[in-house]
DNA sequence: ATGACGTATCGGTGGTGGCCGAAGTGTCGC
DNA sequence: GCGACACTTCGGCCACCACCGATACGTCAT
């Protein structure tokens, strides 16, 4: 019973007041030893619980899994997500409920069904800081199909709504050499970079300033272990290029390449060499 | 049986191939309806694991508040983060081990104590990116002394290994109208900075390029909600000004405060204003 | 030595939650 | 209308794990 009693008046009471500096209960930790409290204010409030409440919707495979599969941007059905981490229908709507109720997620109904999307940019940015984390390097694909189609991602990929992979790399590399990108000092985008933007693509600095998100970010790759263009600048020249069929999606999937009329478009503009770049 | 048959071959079998495109059990999916299974490759490697277990480390409010204590960039005992959570030592010594296990904390035993740290900056990163994405804007203080406190944290304090709160972030401000910061097209330090850094701060620019770390990030902050400098550059003026006794922490926790001495030196080479900063 | 103290280990307990199948609800197509 | 289909809800099962107290193991002080 003491246990249970423990238990069951620690879990509601310490919402409020778990992490105070005051208001120890001196008798419990004084046994303990109270002497060895900190004396200073422990960090002001307490996020303890909101953090732990966030970082449980990925603590899970299946969760997890999903949030990672959305992050090629586009809309999932719950079907869809349900045979990609190979649970039963019920499992998985279920957990998009939890996914979608803290916030990570959004939902569209549509007919019967329930597309899934991830809630934001934010989200997105969250999760590859996340991912960004964890350090085994990948693991090599097995089978031809799979080679043949990981060698495509890893050449260049949609990343939420920008570019990634080899091209997005070698697109940020290139923005750098001629100044429009500062990476060394951090990571943003240069006056003669917005100038680039207005003039080689025709994208007015109003529209690279969309609210809190910043212009320029660094998303680190998985597949290069390098950063490359993310933010709204990235977003625009992602669609962009998509736009000016310079670059075009292979098949459904995430992975792009470039056009021939992209290959010339962006060797003038930005002195980019395909082969080079590894984009052969 | 067929649930405890189930779930037992999953768990194991499931880590190699769980979010394998082929190799579906079309039995089982058939029926659920495989003709819904999206076509293309889904994301290559499959980081939903690993994914999973770093969230799991989080995930629980103990080894979050844990985390968030130890963001202040200082060495804690075991003992002092048990009181701090109010768990049994025992309690708090396996939530370590298993921290420690999972590559975000570092410890240093000393004679009969145990001192646990973040790993590194990478995780203080992390922390703070995942922390940054909590909606909630903080909850008011308590009682005269928590209120004191917590005004004084607002003030300013330490994040890390850089300076938060209102004097980060004036200071921040400061460095970007003096052009030293590149804040509009993302975070970076400019030329002009790097110079800055070296002629008034004694700091050469070989100093900020340390590894891997960014020389400038934006970190946000849960008081202002709003960027301040982080990175090497911010670590090393934080450091920096401490030694220069431009700042000086009040008492053993993480707040920190301006000096005469550095109102008047910060005036003087960044104009900034301490009443306008809201530092008084 | 001895006792105080910080921490680790262990066994036990209760709660949480992920999983499934079965049954129910709404939508689409015939 | 009628099935087919996508999804949801419910009940039940099982595994995991956070927690504690008791005990054990080091280290430090006397």
């Amino acid at each position: 019973m003491t246990s249970a009693k423990r238990t069951s008046e620690r879990a509601p009471a310490a919402a409020p007041e778990r992490a105070e500096p005051r208001g120890w209960d001196p008798g419990r930790r004084a046994a303990a030893g109270t002497a060895s409290a900190r004396p200073g204010p422990p960090v002001a409030p307490d996020h303890s619980h909101e953090l732990s409440r966030l970082a449980a919707l990925l603590a899970d495979r299946t969760r997890a899994a999903f949030c990672l599969a959305l992050l090629d941007g586009r809309a999932w059905t719950a079907g869809e997500l349900a045979a990609y981490a190979r649970v039963a229908p019920s499992t998985a709507s279920e957990h998009l409920s939890r996914l979608i109720d803290g916030g990570l997620l959004v939902e569209r109904r549509q007919g019967r069904h329930r597309y899934v999307q991830l809630a934001g940019p934010r989200v997105a940015e969250l999760l590859e800081s996340v991912t960004a984390h964890l350090d085994p390097p990948a693991t090599a694909p097995r089978g031809l199909r799979a080679a043949t189609a990981s060698a495509a991602l890893a050449r260049g990929r949609t990343c939420y709504d920008h570019l990634a992979g080899r091209l997005g790399v070698a697109l940020t590399d290139a923005m750098a050499v001629r100044g429009l990108l500062d990476q060394d000092g951090g990571f943003a985008l240069t006056d003669t970079g917005r100038e680039w933007f207005e003039g080689a693509l025709g994208i007015p600095s109003d529209a690279l300033r969309a609210g809190r998100r910043p212009q320029a970010r660094g998303c680190l790759d998985w597949t290069e272990r390098r950063q490359h263009l993310a933010g709204t600048a990235g977003a625009r020249l992602c669609e962009r290029l998509l736009e000016r069929r310079w670059i075009r999606r292979i098949g459904t999937g995430r992975a792009v390449r470039l056009t021939p009329e992209g290959t010339t478009a962006l060797r003038e503009l930005l002195g980019l060499d395909e082969e080079a770049a590894g984009l052969v």
